[in-house]
DNA sequence: AATTAATACAACCGCACATCA
DNA sequence: TTGATGTGCGGTTGTATTAAT
């Protein structure tokens, strides 16, 4: 059985509106309302469904919307909201006046999701991509903890190269002095053969090192998931920081973002100190948030942020992101990254 | 200048829930 | 209580525009 659709499929015109069909629908809704959307086309005139009616009125016509870009702060907001609610667009709309729930799942899609990830952040948990993998190293056994390291690397290894394609980046020649080669040479290192890239390359040098990394990531969960293993099981969840500089106020400043207002630490995001679990603070929605202030749907970010500050690791000439905790006995660098590789795409 | 790739935005789809007779 | 209908919502797709080659 089902339900009869709300429209005839056949007789509905589709795709974009035309300003004719943008006039006549806010005339008609301008005298007659928004009851019952299933008459509004029919008795505006229009050959539309009803539903499209409705969806191109509310996330176009009406007339209290926003259309220009988005701020810094409504970004800010939306960011901050995401990390609590999740994909609930609705709700952050809510706190967005003017802003309809399907323009801020687009921006977000098109340039947060991005601006997050080239912070190495991942936006689905709002936590460092270190972070993650340090979970994967220290909560499974050692056979999940292969598999889903591999997954998750292979991931990585997607936004670096994404990355390298956007930016000059080269591990080698920083640490020997060399200055790196031009962001263009490292994509077509032939310019004779335009398909000749970074991915492809026979003499491969941005591909060598790209993989060259991935390995050293390997050995470094795999030695931090070693030095678990030697320990009793005592779930840390350890801190773990950018380097450079977690201020008094608990925010990286070593986070680009945070220089082009775009703030993002440990203390502008869920609980970060509640280290009771891991999967608590990394997927926080609403349902199965445990932050203190769920009720009014924020976290309270002032607090916990008197983390351990101890647990850092300083690398010269790049960012390091590690972890260093007494239950793990010894630092544990996961990976070296390039300043370049955790600035936001610009 | 032509072609291709990437991006941004608008619109659609289907499901779930709310409302009402 | 139940079924029909309306609406809200999130995910996905389509398309126009822009940038890169």
């Amino acid at each position: 059985m089902g339900r009869i659709p709300c429209c005839e499929k056949d007789n509905v015109k589709r795709g974009q509106w035309t300003p004719e069909e943008d006039n006549k629908l806010s005339a008609y809704i301008a005298q007659h309302g928004t009851r019952n959307w299933r008459l509004i086309p029919k008795n505006a005139g229009l050959q539309r469904c009803g539903k499209s009616c409705r969806l191109r009125w509310t996330n176009y016509l009406r007339p209290d919307l926003k259309h220009g870009e988005f701020s810094e702060s409504e970004e800010q907001t939306i960011v901050k909201l995401h990390s609590v609610v999740g994909n609930r667009w609705s709700l952050i709309a809510a706190q967005l006046p003017g802003r309809t729930d399907n323009d801020i799942k687009n921006h977000w899609n098109t340039k947060l999701k991005k601006k997050l990830s080239g912070m190495g952040i991942d936006p689905v948990t709002h936590k460092p991509f270190s972070h993650l993998m340090a979970e994967i190293a220290t909560t499974l056994a050692p056979p999940q903890v292969a598999h889903l390291t591999e997954a998750a690397l292979g991931c990585f290894k997607d936004e670096m190269l994404h990355l390298l394609s956007k930016k000059r980046v080269d591990f080698q020649f920083q640490q020997s002095g060399i200055s790196p080669p031009r962001y263009d040479s490292l994509v077509h290192p032939n310019a004779n053969h335009p398909a000749s890239t970074a991915y492809n390359n026979i003499s491969g040098k941005p591909d060598d090192r790209i993989d060259e990394t991935i390995q050293k990531i390997k050995m470094s969960v795999s030695r931090a998931m070693q030095q678990e293993h030697e320990k009793p099981l005592i779930r840390p969840w350890p801190m773990i920081t950018s380097t450079e500089e977690t201020s008094d106020d608990g925010f990286m400043d070593g986070f680009p973002g945070s220089a082009s207002g775009f703030q993002y630490g440990p203390s502008s995001y869920g609980n970060e100190g509640d280290i009771s679990s891991p999967w608590n603070q990394s997927i926080c929605t609403g349902s199965n948030c445990t932050g203190g202030d769920q009720q009014n749907g924020l976290h309270d970010k002032g607090k916990d942020r008197d983390v351990d500050m101890d647990r850092e690791h300083t690398d010269i000439g790049a960012k390091t992101i590690g972890l260093k905790s007494s239950e793990f006995g010894a630092d544990c660098v996961l990976w070296d990254l390039s300043n370049d590789l955790i600035n936001p795409i610009v």
